[in-house]
DNA sequence: CTGAAAGCGCTTACAG
DNA sequence: CTGAAAGCGCTTACAG
């Protein structure tokens, strides 16, 4: 019924638990028929090391632990996906964390991590999230930290995003080389950093074409197919209402088609929709969805390998950003 | 930069770890005044109790494990949403890893969780799974499993399902109502208990409206997408192809419906098709999918519930078993 | 090649 | 009300 310890298997070979710990390790020292001898009977007991004691002793975990807004977000159950394959190659478990974006839940599952005494943390922060100590206390305790995707200036840790300002730029003179003209775009309310670059991007593809920023086609809402929905009913009580449209994601860029659509406007003849991702569900609309893809996978698979070379590495480049490159996907709502 | 202990907090308050330790416990021996001079020292220099002694000492951890085929699947995101929210409020942490829908993974992972203590485990068995040794080796180490949604009979252990062949009694009755005559069922190739349950639903309504089952027109695939357009290339080749299709669930269902409507079927007028799950991207489809709600957020809530109480109470009925409800969800393709 | 001892950071009977 | 001691299951210098 109980774990089968070291103790145990030390008595019943006659051997000293620091044997059996060695002969287990492959420990050089150890001669081989000893070694047998504790294999077999390991084996026979389903002897299994308790990593909670192994972690103790040695000061090292084997987990890494993941805090993201919404593990059932499309993109971020991906990029999960991608740092569990890699943490499984790699001999670690992740423990998984969401802060719902807010920052209390976001501050309670640091804290939750940090006393599991994680090996490090792969975080994209919360919405909501201007204070940054509880994960510079992480930093401060040695655990390192890499971010991902809603990634923040404020903290001294390698980050991992995708070139967000370069994606919108594409999405937006995409738009306008099919001839739009009155381009909007809908983002979200706060400050997120991909926020931000993206509507710099919008920005600057506007003005890279001669076009004027309008404030009233920038429509600040959320990140959700709602807000979509939203905004574009917003955008269609204008006096003149957009011909393009540029959506911070594809939720959002989903909720605008769907409203649209509900509303007798065609998409793409009246107005030209672009989003932002490539989730799974942009090729099951009709039109399909034209978007920028973003690789959630890679994204999870480079976090986590940022973090375990510096765990191998014990050395720690704070300043480093991989930027991954974006994809401009052109489907039907273009 | 290292981690504050108790013997830390201790030699700079003049006492002794125990009392240290009882005073943060709260323990009703120590002076209120002592009480105050260790909170806040601890405040003061950060001190965070290191979960990983505390489990070894006292046995009990406050980590669940979840296994799961794929992170990425929307239904097993959700799931693990559900699982997550509940285990926040209980000040549990979750530990996630994805078996890939492989035997060999899930064994892999089953000895991380135990050899890393959890104080449970959550699954949803793999495809391949036909050994279930692994995790009755769990079970026999006193470590409490709660399964869902994939469970098998031969682990002695509480499940949560929903009610899969109700819901595909239902599906295939209303294809039957909506005039259909011959309806195919696309199923996955193997032996998933709930793919059975879903056949036999099938079945069910098909005999109960005087319909004969005809092998021709079940199709055992996959689970995903592509498995639902290659079941429907299949379905299409027949001499007299079927006028209704029954998807095992709505990744199929949506590879089928756009498969048909790349081949000029039109959904519903000559093919009503009905998927299994209620994904979000069911809604997304035009026609939108009509669809079996399987409460894949209540699933995990249940599972994580279920399996906390028997952390709690410390007994276990393994014979429990949670069926959830199932509900048609009628829209344009049928 | 093997063992005794100390210690990782805690908790908790047992004394006082 | 507080402390000394033992122990959770390991690992690893230090001896022999």
């Amino acid at each position: 019924m109980r774990h089968v310890t070291i103790n145990d298997l030390a008595r019943r070979l006659n051997l000293s638990a620091s044997t059996v710990s060695r002969a287990l390790r492959d420990h050089p020292d150890i001669s081989e028929q000893t070694k047998e001898r504790v294999r077999a009977i390991a084996a026979k007991t389903n002897y299994q090391p308790n990593l909670i004691a192994q972690s103790l002793q040695t000061r090292r975990s084997n987990n890494i632990g993941v805090i993201v807004p919404e593990i059932r977000n499309s993109f971020f159950s991906t990029v999960i996906s991608g740092i569990e394959d890699l943490a499984y190659e790699s001999g670690y478990t992740i423990m998984v964390c969401q802060s719902d974006d807010t920052f209390e839940r976001e501050t309670i599952n640091t804290r939750a991590l940090a006393a599991n005494r994680v090996a490090g943390m792969l975080v994209s922060v919360s919405q909501e999230t201007a204070d940054f100590t509880h994960l510079k206390q992480v930093l401060a305790q040695g655990v390192p930290i890499v971010l991902f995707d809603r990634v923040v200036d404020q903290i001294n840790a390698p980050k991992v995003v995708v070139d967000d300002f370069n994606g919108a730029f594409q999405a937006v003179t995409h738009l306008i080389e099919t001839g739009r003209k009155r381009i909007a775009h809908l983002t979200s309310a706060g400050s997120l950093y991909v926020a931000e670059k993206r509507r710099e991007g919008y920005e600057a593809a506007l003005h890279a074409h001669g076009f004027a920023v309008r404030p009233e086609y920038i429509i600040e809402g959320g990140c959700h197919e709602e807000d979509g929905r939203e905004g574009a009913r917003r955008l269609l009580t204008l006096e003149k209402p957009p011909d393009g449209i540029f959506a911070i994601n594809d939720p959002v860029a989903l909720g605008a088609l769907l409203y649209l659509q509900d509303n007798q406007v065609m998409v793409p003849e009246q107005v030209g929709l672009v989003g932002f991702s490539d989730n799974p569900n942009a090729v099951l609309v009709r039109p399909a969805l034209t978007t920028i893809n973003q690789p959630a996978y890679d994204i999870g698979k480079t976090a986590a390998s940022l973090l375990l070379d510096i765990l191998e590495s014990g050395t720690l480049e704070h300043d480093k950003t991989i930027t991954l490159e974006t994809r401009l996907v052109v489907r039907g709502s273009t």
